[in-house]
DNA sequence: AAGAATCGGTTGTAATTACAACGGAGGTAG
DNA sequence: CTACCTCCGTTGTAATTACAACCGATTCTT
């Protein structure tokens, strides 16, 4: 029983209990499979019939630009899945995916999850659970779209600081990114970001040491 | 049985035999409301235990930016869903949904369609197609943002148009935007992307007819 | 402690873009 | 036919940003 340990923080499996996991994961034609550092496990193209999570290890989810160069999009840590949205809508994978480490994966027959399953209460919290999910990476997109669409380097920063500062129901919070990451999921240069930030800072719009942000003037929040 | 002519086309009901739908609908405590134009269904805060499809009519989606000023951010059609992210995320609101028209909304209790629903072979159909539209939503947002995410709003025209040329399967295919249609989904200045399809024109990348598209030079998509 | 590496701010320059304003093409209504 | 409207390309200017290069501070390693 190994499994426990990741399985407990998995939240495909949240609120189902322990003892029907068994059944429940020989149902779903869950196997896993243990994949050394820099082998691929999905390519784009592929026809995707599963999904998978990552027991240990770590994936990289990589996106082929048609520059021919590849761009590093997202990585997939314990608990996490993978792939889901493929499986889920259908679609052949537009992404790779390959392990940074040596990773242990559980696959998952998407197929047999939704319609050869027979039912359960175990299997409607599954169900719920998948598309919680999915909903939720939905409201992640659309987030970072709405900063996105922001016109200005200096708008997209506001944008996103703000809706930090709402979520954490403060003007003090930290954020989940160095410049670096945040310059990338701004979809900005470093330098530029910075030079945004101290303009920011100068301006007495905003004060920061490392991660922790303050706002400080709520109508240059308004004066956008 | 007015009800046939949208559910035929709604991808909620896909697939779900047309005897089936009135015992479904009753368990699933759909009930259907008519808006009048102008009217709120949904507020920034709201909590939201149901989401909505349209019957008739049209809906604006809305996002109020922290300037105060709102942005119309979606319309929502015949047969789409709407606050399906928000109830199965079970999150709170974050746009405001208002009717363009006097719209005719089907409400779908989310608790009971997952939870308090007997089973049935219904019943599944309705999961796995519940799935497959946040998982193809999901695919959307992902492809958006792969093009927001180009530094210059060059590469941001030639990223999305490569994708629609990959999707047709041709060189030559048709966009469903109209030029401020476009320069809004890659968020940019409507004359600026004029100018950048005129430059790509010009260096024989591209050439173009209203919507008509043609990439010429298979390594300018290369050379980015 | 010395060296290496990472991170973040700064500078300078060239390129890009936002923005406002204008005008022409094409469609529509009167 | 004329007036009007929408869509789209063009122009000019100011502002913004990408990019490369550099440097100081901090952290990690040995």
């Amino acid at each position: 029983m190994e499994r426990k340990k990741w399985v407990r923080n998995c939240p495909l499996f949240r609120g189902i209990p322990e003892e029907e996991m068994e059944i429940l994961l020989k149902r779903i034609k869950a196997c896993t499979r243990i994949y050394q550092k820099d082998e691929i496990l999905l390519n784009v193209g592929d026809t995707v019939r599963s999904f998978g999570i990552v027991a240990s290890g770590e994936l990289f989810v990589m996106k082929e630009e048609y520059s021919g160069s590849t761009a590093m999009v997202a990585q997939i840590l314990s608990g996490e899945l993978f792939a889901e949205a493929f499986a889920a809508g259908e679609a052949c994978a537009t992404v790779t995916v390959m392990a940074a480490d040596k990773t242990e994966v559980l696959w998952i027959d998407y197929r047999a999850m939704t319609e050869t399953c027979p039912d359960s209460p175990a299997h409607k919290i599954l169900m719920k659970n998948m598309m919680q999910i999915l909903a939720r990476k939905n409201l992640f997109l659309t987030g970072r779209i709405s900063h996105l669409s922001r016109r200005t380097l200096r708008e997209k920063v506001l944008s996103y600081l703000s809706e930090q500062a709402l979520k954490e129901g403060k003007k003090s919070f930290e954020i989940p990114f160095d410049r670096q990451g945040l310059a990338d999921y701004l979809a900005a240069d470093r330098s530029a970001l910075s030079a945004v930030l101290g303009k920011l800072k100068k301006e007495g719009v905003l004060s920061f040491r490392k991660n922790q942000f303050e706002l400080l003037k709520e109508e240059e929040q308004i004066k956008i």
